[in-house]
DNA sequence: TCTAAATGTGATAAACCCTCACATTTGCAA
DNA sequence: TTGCAAATGTGAGGGTTTATCACATTTAGA
């Protein structure tokens, strides 16, 4: 037989750094890296980011990169991490002292705004979660991101309507944030008058499948 | 200064056949491509699908497909516009005869069934609408395609009710159509029975948001 | 001071996309 | 039928990019 077994790049391979930087000298350059990766795909997408370019604008050579990267995806990836671990703090911290249905919507409508805000003036975010389905990865990360932000909804849902079904909060807690992260995708790829009206509609529906009506 | 000006691929550029073909033989040989082209992404994924392999599956030489597609892109492409042509017949058709609230509860109903069994059994339709944020070209194919079928929607929902204000109309409209892509592309990277609550839940609050309540 | 581990380097292999100069086939007017 | 221009077909090779690896340098700590 003697098939061809090029071993395709696994694509679902975590992207953990090859090794850690355990000296504070390489410590800084990693950061060095991020930032000028960072720096890139605010500038021209992550996509037409280039190894090479990362490497020069970080003054690091390109076999450095590939030390603590095992591969381009990975730079993408650790980017990603820091804006969901930041993110889910702010949720966590806006969600976490809501005691009624007024409180939700005050704290909903705040977190939408903060949210659009953030979609609307940070390229690297943006162009990482539009790529997000295109990388396993990354779409592995966003759901896991989605699930837990969506958990914190659950925990006020369940203080407010404890005689709903828990499976079905949590159905309607991660599909309420799951279309909030598509309407933010949806209102900034069109106009920004239309995505305004977009994102109030948005901020509407989901308040009315969160505290009833 | 004699900047590098290597003339950085315009994504934006419409991905139209660089010929089309006018002869009987040709077409059918850009059938075949196609056809390679589908197989392929639906085993691999457009990502992993390789020129070179099109080529030889469609039995035609890697200058052949570049004389009827301009380059990769194109071919996906040519297999988004294709699908969306069909399934937009298949909405307007849906939609034509909705008379009252009811009639649009079954009609939406049974709409995104459709779509739902559409994307769990299409490989290459989900590929192809997963990659669509990293294309700007499938991007912009897929706005305009939502565009339109909310553009069904709205004209129920002008007969169902006309003292409504159209803006808000075409608003809801669209924003609910690209919820339930949204909620499609969620339920298909879950499990089957979670895929199910979700879009068992999407229904229910796109009806809401549709018929009143 | 000395050594093993950690870190740094860049030429280069490997994989792809796409082009181009040239060959072949087709449609059709003379 | 013949001749010819347009359409179509071909695949070796150019150019770009990602990622590797053998070797050089630096650091921590015994």
């Amino acid at each position: 037989m003697d098939e061809k077994v090029t071993a395709k790049p696994d694509q679902a391979a975590v992207a953990s750094p090859r090794r850690s930087p355990s000296q504070q000298r390489s410590r800084e350059r990693v950061e060095r890296m991020l930032a000028a990766a960072s720096a890139l795909i605010a500038e021209q997408g992550s996509d037409a980011m280039r190894m090479g370019e990362v490497a020069e604008r970080a003054e690091v050579s390109i076999g450095s990169l590939y030390q603590f990267f095992p591969d381009k995806r990975a730079i993408v990836w650790a980017l990603a991490e820091r804006y969901t671990a930041e993110s889910q703090a702010c949720i966590s911290e806006a969600l976490k002292d809501v005691g009624d249905a007024e409180g939700l919507k005050q704290a909903f409508s705040e977190l939408v705004d903060i949210y659009y805000r953030l979609f609307l003036a940070e390229p690297v975010m943006r162009d990482i979660w539009s790529g997000t389905q295109a990388d396993k990865a990354l779409r592995e990360l966003e759901l896991a991101d989605s699930r837990a932000n969506a958990e914190f909804l659950v925990a006020v849902l369940k203080r407010l309507r404890p005689a709903a079904d828990p499976v079905e909060l949590e159905t309607i807690a991660f599909l309420v944030w799951q279309m909030g992260e598509a309407a933010m995708r949806l209102a900034i790829s069109v106009d920004r008058e239309e995505g305004d009206r977009l994102v109030a509609a948005y901020k509407a529906m989901a308040l009315r499948e969160l505290v009833g009506e």
